[in-house]
DNA sequence: GCATTAACACGTA
DNA sequence: TACGTGTTAATGC
């Protein structure tokens, strides 16, 4: 990976432009707006397309934009007091995020880095603000984002319990093809083998002996720079019941 | 034993 | 050409 950029919030904006009709139809919470609301969110929203390694956000700046990505790969990642990186979750096309930050006027917690080159996009805060005061399917759609979040982490503290390599990278793929949280992946998700294997903390070479044991049982397809998900249902749940309990050997 | 890094060949965009 | 994938060998816990 090259090394990042200390993109200031002024850098990023002179660098951005207005969205395309095609780029707001992408945007998974403009539907739950109503006409005029939806015309002032479009009239505030700006894209930029990051580079690979480029901070978007970092832990301690203020914060100024509610992000969304429309193309590309993000890392939210923290840092413990010794340097180590600790990478919390991928963030595909059609993820929101840093809701949580926005409201509380708080600055960001942890940072938000491109894997690729990707397409973002973001709204200010004077403008999340005012549709927070307003409009009712923002909230809604906030409401639920949040919850669907809540629940993803508290599966991502599982994970991270759990030793088998081949049932860790089940788990993350799965998390990354969730429909509420990432509507713009589909079924077929762009990311590389070395990129999967940042984010669930494995070599590159494991990751790829994970992902052909998943093929084998017909729950995804690898493709060239991308893999395609057959049984989500069934990619969340590989390893549950499948082992036996170790304890009860005796 | 199992995962990691390093290195290489090969195919694809 | 640059990048992504598949594989092997050496190394470490």
């Amino acid at each position: 990976m090259t090394r990042q950029s200390p993109s200031s919030a002024s850098a990023l904006l002179a660098r951005s432009r207005a969205p395309t009709a095609d780029e707001l139809a992408g945007v998974p919470w403009i539907a739950a707006l109503t006409r005029a609301e939806a015309d002032v969110a479009s009239a505030d929203m700006r894209v930029l397309e990051a580079d690979v390694g480029e901070y978007l956000c970092r832990v301690g700046r203020p914060v100024t934009f509610w992000f969304g990505l429309i193309d590309g790969l993000l890392k939210m990642s923290n840092e413990s007091e010794h340097g180590m990186p600790i990478t919390f979750t991928g963030l595909p096309p059609g993820g929101w995020f840093g809701e949580g930050t926005v409201l509380k006027h708080e600055p960001y917690r942890y940072n938000i880095q491109a894997l690729r080159k990707s397409l973002v996009a973001g709204i200010s805060v004077r403008t999340f603000d005012w549709l927070a005061e307003r409009s009712i399917g923002f909230n809604r759609f906030i409401m639920r984002q949040l919850n669907e979040r809540l629940s993803q982490f508290i599966a991502a503290r599982e994970i991270d319990r759990l030793s088998d390599p081949d049932v860790r990278v089940a788990r993350s793929l799965a998390s990354l093809f969730h429909p509420v949280l990432y509507p713009g992946v589909g079924e077929l998700l762009r990311i590389t083998q070395q990129e999967l294997g940042y984010l669930v903390g494995l070599s590159r070479q494991r990751v790829n002996l994970a992902l052909h044991t998943l093929q084998a049982v017909q729950l995804i397809r690898i493709e060239y720079g991308g893999l395609r998900v057959l049984d989500l249902d069934a990619l969340r749940r590989f390893g549950g019941a499948a082992r036996p309990l170790r304890h009860v050997r005796r």
